[in-house]
DNA sequence: TATGTATGAATGAATG
DNA sequence: CATTCATTCATACATA
């Protein structure tokens, strides 16, 4: 693929359809998340995308569908491996989990794109300091529901390579 | 900087990046691809699992995304032919569209392939280069507090105005 | 070794 | 909220 910040050059570049949130703004949202409050409530939507904004574009919609798939696809643990190879012959480790994004600066502003992997796996500054606004959001509703789901995918930039899609569950 | 590899175990790093369907595997998905069955359901799932494991190493993730992709790029590739064409295309034989050129010898069983070198080497070194730049931090000056429910994002192209999921209007 | 292509996998958004 | 769709990224593999 073509980077789309290097052709920058001087023309309109051919900005993503989809927003793509930035390393921050996954950390953001994956703190939140993990507090377990579930799906944000409006008021809570609009508080942290404006807080995302500062990290890059972003909108409530934005947000939102990203928790809905977020509670939606932590349920992956449902069913993994149904089938093992009867060759023992590879080893069982943990597969080589590489980083993932590899290609952070795919972001459609011309803010700061991210910072890389390996930054991330030494808690960035300003990535502590924005936890910090993070525990006025949240704020214990009075309805905790079975919500719960920690974070699967623990350090960005870590994520586990074997990730299943979502859990496919279908009513049939 | 945390190498996953290295932290893995340091050494065991055998595990393919991606599955990779066997031929039989590959026959059996498309045999059942054909018979019309859109998304097979979850029990569908784990049975055709059950199916190719017993041909190689697979999940019922794989055979999840094997679907998924093959209806996508299946359908993709009706409207590309469709508007070389004409509207009119309705479909023939869109469901096997092209042919493996699977070598012969590839054929068989590989159910413990051995590890090769180049499979170890799957992060490309440019990429990790290229990262330096974005060390940089700046202050995204563009803040989008309006566009929320509008979700424009400034998209270009005709995506048109995607509306936003639902109203995500909640109780909060 | 470098490049092109096919395709598995990840995920934002859409639909029900 | 459950499920599917569409797009994109990354990689396996073929080729030069």
């Amino acid at each position: 693929y073509c980077d789309p910040l290097m052709t920058s050059a001087g023309h309109k570049i051919t900005a993503r359809q989809r927003w793509t949130p930035t390393p921050v703004q996954l950390q953001i949202l994956e703190r939140i998340f993990d507090q377990g409050t579930g799906t944000p409530s409006k008021q809570k939507i609009k508080d942290i995308t404006s807080e995302l904004s500062q990290h890059g574009q972003i909108s409530e919609t934005n947000v939102y569908n990203w928790f809905q798939n977020r509670r939606a696809r932590s349920k992956r643990k449902q069913l993994v491996a149904s089938s093992n190879n009867a060759e023992s012959e590879v080893e069982t480790e943990v597969e080589s989990p590489k980083e993932k994004k590899t290609n952070p600066e795919n972001l459609l502003s011309h803010h700061n794109p991210a910072p890389r992997a390996e930054d991330l796996c030494f808690q960035n500054p300003e990535i502590t300091s924005e936890l910090h606004f993070l525990s006025v959001l949240s704020n214990p509703p009075t309805y905790h529901g079975d919500d719960h789901l920690s974070g699967k995918m623990g350090m960005p930039g870590n994520y586990g390579i074997y990730e299943q899609a979502e859990d496919y569950n279908m009513a049939g």
